[in-house]
DNA sequence: AGGGAAGCGGACATCGTGTCCACTTCCCTT
DNA sequence: AAGGGAAGTGGACACGATGTCCGCTTCCCT
């Protein structure tokens, strides 16, 4: 028996000085990697090399490249979230009172473009992190998935849930950088799925 | 100076008969592996083993475990392709003369429900297959592609180019194989295809 | 100042890839 | 039918990435 109750853990321990330093110095690196070329082609010898600091440690605080990069990118996911729940419509729900309140097709077009933003600023970072089935699992597409599920129910459309995860799928990293590839301007990309909102959720 | 004529290579050279005893090895060991579990985790080795040949004699006609797969999958691709030019509509193109022309919106339904159909059978293949951005590159994406792009351009869409590569998105096998493991049936899937393809090229 | 713990980093074992080359099997020619 | 050259075979090898382990260092609290 202790004296300290089993299930009151303490204040979180302070981040030691080297530590924060190293791990400053990983992202730092990742990121500059990352951006640099394909990023599934980083390895984490190379993270560890270019970050200065020994394979080991680098594996002490995170276990592959996904969660690197995952770090990276995880405030910018954060930023579109509140944006899409608590920001100006269409991206955000707009306000009932003050007869604000966007269609669904709209919102969701809305959506496609902050996607398309953010892709633009970040696939590297995108195509670091959970890549094909994988991302499916991760958090951020289980929100991703909420929102468009909400905009389809609220479109009156059949089996929102599935129907989700359709419209979700242009959106793959791969798909987006395959067109970036082939000349396609985000524009073009942000207008052909605002085409694909209107007809999926319009009241055509 | 030689009797022949440098461009005339002569008749295909013959299999020979050890040779072509292995492949029919290899295939048979290939389909089984990828059919019983995740299909990106057989490795080349595992297949040589299986097969009961060597390392060297598998490198020696297939190059990676994706040319194995697209080998298994190939004739079915091309069976559905053979049915998209010239099967019976809504399909195929139907006949101007008979009056049996369906719509743009229908034959991407019918487009949809057939992918799925293959997916359900063979989504072991495709996932063994080129996956990831790398299936944007294969020919037979090209042909799905240059299919839907010619539906989108005859419902009188703007950018077909750009659309195709959006609508033949949700048919990507990662999120098939998640949705069906997350208990989704085929039936829904292609409900909720066919709700997107009237919704993208309906006369909304 | 000192000591215990958190952090560090390089060495190591393991696994998959792809190549190479001495040997075997085939099949065409005579 | 036999012989010979080429196609085919398969195991050994070198390489590169992963993830773990553990003796040493650095930190920070007392």
């Amino acid at each position: 028996m202790t004296t300290e109750l089993p299930l009151a853990d303490g204040p979180p321990p302070r981040e030691r000085a080297d530590a924060a330093r190293n791990r400053a110095k990983v992202l730092a690196a990742a990121e500059r990697l990352f951006a640099s070329g394909d990023p599934a082609a980083v390895t984490m010898d190379d993270i560890a090399r270019a970050a200065g600091i020994g394979r080991g440690t680098l594996y002490r605080r995170y276990p592959d490249r996904a969660s690197i990069a995952r770090a990276l990118l995880d405030e910018h996911e954060r930023a579109l979230q509140e944006r899409l729940l608590r920001g100006d419509p269409p991206l955000g729900p707009g306000d009932t009172a003050a007869g604000t309140v966007p269609a669904p097709a709209e919102r969701l077009a809305a959506f496609y473009a902050a996607m398309v933003e953010l892709l633009e600023t970040h696939v590297h970072l995108v195509l670091g992190a959970e890549t094909g089935e994988a991302r499916y699992r991760t958090g951020a597409h289980a929100f991703w998935r909420l929102h468009v599920a909400h905009l389809v129910r609220e479109a009156g459309r059949p089996d929102p849930e599935v129907l989700a995860d359709q419209l979700l799928a242009p959106l793959a990293p791969e798909l987006f950088r395959h067109q970036r590839e082939r000349g396609i301007t985000p524009e073009r990309i942000t207008a052909g799925l605002a085409a694909l909102a209107r007809g999926a959720l319009g009241q055509g």
